[in-house]
DNA sequence: AATATTAATTGTCAAAACGACAATTAATAT
DNA sequence: ATATTAATTGTCGTTTTGACAATTAATATT
């Protein structure tokens, strides 16, 4: 029988950074967290890797099980393995971060959870080292945002223009011309322009429009230029 | 004492995608595996994760053994973690790329491991999961080299504009204007032209360059477009 | 019912970037 | 001296960008 001998063994983990969007401002949905030590401090939603499953796997059963979403947009981020990071015992942890929709969580919030939605400027300090978690993956959502587009993701099916634009705006904390945004979203031919508009933003209303899907799955891996170089 | 009661633990290992350009070739390195299972396959520089080290730290030693090579440009890809990845036991794997200047290698080659540079398409068949890390590791590359000035650390420290076009030519396997890339590349203000020129490649000679470290660093995280999106 | 108001949308335009392709240059080889 | 070769610099029409103005479609006000 062969064996790997003395090497160490340790725990390793999963914790997701969830973004969603309320129509004014990027949030994040923390929880608070259930075992020692530690317990009862704000921290992200995580979970150990069980024996039968991949950390991507464990990250969906996290999700699912927190707030009752699948299928939700989930990327892999980096691993987090400093050997001390965990006080307790050695552990290392898949940093995911996440995209939803906020009302479609809000619709069938499970309250066996106290999850609760932050402002992402205005969150409480969390455990251990999830502030950095935080941090790094506000960073990469923007790296990412500035090139694909994933930001749909964090509204409904029928969107407007002026929600996206917003939306644009938080997660890059900058202000973009709405003249030129719109445009330049509408050019890369991803939004099919439905009939329907949304009047309850304002007088004149503004278009819904839907996601491509065939060509948003042939854009995943092209370079878009959704963001623009800021001038002055 | 408080503990994490009845967790399943798990190895945790690095393993590396080392890329090297001979002047014409993109090529990466491997080694003969030196344990047990699939002893003496072609593997990808790998090992366990130590007690006292992250996995950036792994990698970094596993590098230093296998090359002798210190400070070497590594960038953490994803992990790899599928339960039966390992035949032997569950191991999870980080895996990492990184880009060495091939000469700098070869100038103080470690006979311990039998290690060898290969043609990134004349492969061997390698274990485990490392074809489809190798797949990976070129699509990351592809990616962030049309996006950031990394592919430098392949080349000496001075190097022509002709080299660096084969190499981007390599890496994105297609073919690049000669005259648009000279311009683009030198537009950037990441090189500084020397006064000598390389004359074993051509009659007239290729200026050489170097990298403007400074400009390099303020540039890291910015988008340059450094590939053109072939028209026709 | 006309008018003011407001936010969404479409227009304009100059500057910059892009990419296809030509011409020139600096060396060596014949 | 001339041919040859690869490096480099030029040219130019097209597209993209981003600053900013004008128009439009509705509701609210008088």
């Amino acid at each position: 029988m062969i064996e790997y001998s003395r090497q160490p063994h340790y725990l390793v983990a999963v914790d997701c950074i969830v973004f969603g969007f309320d129509g004014e401002h990027l949030k994040i949905l923390l929880v608070k967290r259930g075992l020692e030590p530690e317990i009862n401090k704000w921290s992200l939603m995580g979970g150990f890797v069980g024996a039968d499953e991949s950390p991507d796997d464990a990250a969906n059963r996290v999700l699912k099980k927190m707030t009752g979403l699948e299928g939700v947009y989930l990327e892999q981020m980096q691993i987090y393995g400093e050997p001390t990071r965990d006080p307790i015992e050695r552990t290392l942890s898949v940093g995911y971060f996440a995209l939803i929709d906020i009302h479609k969580y809000e619709a069938q919030l499970n309250d066996d959870y106290e999850a609760e939605w932050f402002l992402i400027n205005e969150r409480p300090k969390l455990i251990f080292d999830h502030n950095q978690m935080v941090a790094d993956a506000r960073t990469k959502l923007r790296y990412k945002a500035a090139l694909h587009p994933i930001l749909f993701e964090m509204l409904p099916k029928k969107f407007t223009i002026p929600q996206l634009h917003i939306l644009f705006e938080e997660v890059n904390d900058t202000k973009i011309d709405t003249r030129n945004f719109s445009r330049k979203i509408t050019s890369t031919g991803l939004l099919i322009k439905l009939a329907e508009k949304d009047r309850t933003g304002s007088k004149k209303g503004a278009f819904y429009f839907k996601l491509d899907k065939k060509k948003y799955a042939a854009n995943a891996q092209a370079f878009l230029n959704l963001m623009p170089n800021l001038k002055t």
